[in-house]
DNA sequence: CAGCAATATACGTGATTGCGTATATTTCGA
DNA sequence: TCGAAATATACGCAATCACGTATATTGCTG
């Protein structure tokens, strides 16, 4: 299970708070290393869709992750324009 | 070379414009199959740290990309004070 | 349970988004 | 070399960021 697939930002701040919890940091202690507030590691986590890039970076970093991007694999490449 | 690893904004931007380019499109076109203007898909290639997530979703969603979360595999895990 | 730590959420503030639209500037093929 | 297509940038605008700070709420653990 080292190796996780995000297609949302949930999944995305799913992950990212699997990560942490397992790193034994809180919120508050990851955000400290990386100069964000408490409040917005939480947004983040919580997959709102306009937390900045900067942002999801500085805590993949903080995490020791690294994102990687590559063609989609199973599934169906969704229809866009269902997602509007 | 499917698989490209992302750890700052700029080099995250730099494979999606690598790849929208393969897939013969414009970033206007790609901008219309997801409701996002020529102007904003040029500020995400160009890896302003500023943009949201729901923008880069949806880029990769339109290019049929996703998005792993892992481990940092080879180099050192950066400073992350250095950063700042 | 009780009580504290951790998380979610809120307020006002200044900065910046993406929008719609428009225009420089650059790139590239005929 | 020229000219059209593509890209970078700009404007005013409404929305929303992350900030600092504070407080509900939740969740653990003893």
């Amino acid at each position: 299970m080292t190796e996780q697939i995000a297609r949302t930002e949930k999944q995305l701040g799913a992950i990212l708070r699997r990560v942490r919890k397992q790193a034994g940091l809180t919120q508050g202690g990851l955000g400290d290393r990386i100069h964000l507030r408490q409040g917005t590691v939480s947004r983040l986590e919580a997959g709102e869709p306009a937390v900045q890039l900067r942002t999801l970076m500085a805590a993949l970093s903080a995490l020791d992750l690294e994102l990687v991007i590559r063609p989609r694999t199973k599934g169906s490449a969704a229809d866009i324009e269902d997602l509007f």
